[in-house]
DNA sequence: AAAAAATACCTCGTAGGCCGAGGTATTCTC
DNA sequence: GAGAATACCTCGGCCTACGAGGTATTTTTT
């Protein structure tokens, strides 16, 4: 399982990155991420619901209710500029984060081949 | 700055990584996460220490007393058997989580190009 | 047409962890 | 021997994930 702090790291680069492909709405994000790790990550309602509400406080998303074809109405999110932007923040800070790693894991440590 | 998620995210693969790497302290570990950085990243003590004896405590590294050519004595820290596991498992979740993130940086959102 | 299930959203309390501030011990410098 | 530098440690406040419990609407079952 997904260490809950890598979990709350990745939240927010990924909630942005997936309204970026599109608006979507609760339940389909929590499916989406389950999705897309294959079973590795789970969210729950609890979590997501939290931060959306801090997303769209932070205006970095906007929300409408919308009926749908079936069942009940949903509030669908979408990405604002600022959203757009806040993406791409939080892109070059993960990238960094990464590159420091690779770093790390590229050069072989020190009494390797000894 | 990067923001605090994402430090927390990465300060245990990141430890693990640098001891990995042959053993080290406490400060010379807080200059190195500042150099591979590129000081983007700056752990106080007040963080490092509370990691470094949680770790110490799960048996992932092990410590000794060692006196220096110069100044007080040093805390250095190594990596334990159990310790290069975690440093796999950590690796592993770390990438699962950018492969994620890769999937959805790597193709273009919905309305690109139209 | 009730009752039950399914869908979808929301909120609170607990627990865990970062980190600023404040503290101790040792060595070096003047 | 006073002060600075090095190195380690700890406490408390603040933030946040998330399980549990709750509401509203639609669909299905009987």
């Amino acid at each position: 399982m997904i260490p809950k702090a890598l979990v709350a790291a990745s939240l927010r680069p990924l909630m942005l990155s997936i309204l970026d492909h599109g608006q979507s709405y609760g339940y389909a994000i929590i499916q989406r991420i389950h999705d897309l790790s294959e079973g590795q990550l789970k969210w729950t309602d609890g979590t997501l619901y939290p931060v959306l509400h801090r997303l769209e406080a932070e205006g970095l998303i906007a929300s409408t209710w919308r009926a749908s074809a079936v069942g009940r109405r949903r509030k669908y999110y979408q990405l604002t500029p600022a959203g757009q932007r806040a993406l791409e923040t939080e892109k070059r800070h993960w990238l960094n984060v990464h590159a420091m790693l690779l770093k790390l894991w590229g050069s072989p440590p020190q009494w390797a081949g000894t």
